[in-house]
DNA sequence: CTCCTTGCAAAACTTTTGCAGGACC
DNA sequence: GGTCCTGCAAAAGTTTTGCAAGGAG
């Protein structure tokens, strides 16, 4: 999905909405290319409001919360937490068996991605051990990034 | 750790509270008491200040929050977010490589403890194309439990 | 005795909600 | 035109903080 043109990827999100009987307003159009546009990939409901009002100043921060729950509920979006009392959001790119997880550094807070697939076979086992159908999962690793290790070091 | 007596873990921890200089003070030792004592694994604030009230009735509720933050500092407890607008905490067993991750129910919102070990093949990997150095991981999965994955069937 | 810790109350934040007006299809 | 959606403001809920009094070492 990140190697498509912006406008086909605003058309398949435009589809999806309006397949569920969604209205695609000005303001979700807004939003969602505020996460096409955006350097951050993982932006709070507070980003995304500062990045709308640039375009919109008139939009309201309640209709911000409300889109990112409406996106998150058609798997859009996935919403993700790092620990730092706010919902962060991301582009789903529904791709769960080469989906994408998160490196928190304990030092500086970065967050960094890392591709490792492992979701088949983890699969299967939960599903006969667990009686468990997973839809998906979130894997977090928290530890120190190359610079903070580095100065840990020199303490 | 689970299958240790209640008075040993407690000493241990009280051990570790007073390594750093902390003091171990009444209303620490009855919050550490009620996550001995719960049966439901994972508390909120709120969980442990209504545990905690039955034994000591004028505990603040800022007291919890202050020692839960304490206790997550000294790796005493693992701050977990399952998603529903709270924090909630476990006791940290220490065993990093045979720890336990969580499914979490999407129609019931029941939360369920599964083991399986993967951290030392990702580890080294981790370490060798990022440079980050990992302390600690989380891994939740979504979907439907046996229960719900009955009920969605018959719709 | 000296700090660290606590309780209380207020404040700070994030997120949700009610409602009247406006926009989409 | 009917219904869904938005903005505003207020509310709700969780977590944090300031400060004076109290307790642990």
């Amino acid at each position: 999905m990140r190697n498509m043109k912006k406008s086909t990827i605003m058309n398949t999100l435009k589809k999806k909405i309006r397949e569920h009987k969604y209205k695609f307003t000005t303001q979700r159009q807004i939003i969602l290319q505020a996460f096409l546009d955006s350097k951050e990939n993982h932006m709070s409901a507070e980003d995304v409001y500062e990045m709308v009002r640039d375009e919109n100043p008139d939009i309201g921060l309640a209709t911000v919360y409300r889109s990112l729950e409406l996106f998150t509920h058609l798997e859009l979006l996935k919403k993700l937490d790092f620990g730092d009392g706010r919902s962060r959001y991301e582009l789903n790119d529904h791709n769960l068996s080469h989906s994408h997880h998160h490196l928190i550094c304990l030092g500086c807070g970065k967050v960094t991605e890392f591709s490792y697939d492992f979701l088949n076979e983890v699969k299967e086992k939960i599903k006969k051990e667990n009686g468990f159908d997973i839809v998906d999962y979130q894997l977090k690793f928290y530890g120190y990034c190359r610079d903070c290790a580095k100065k840990n070091q020199n303490l």
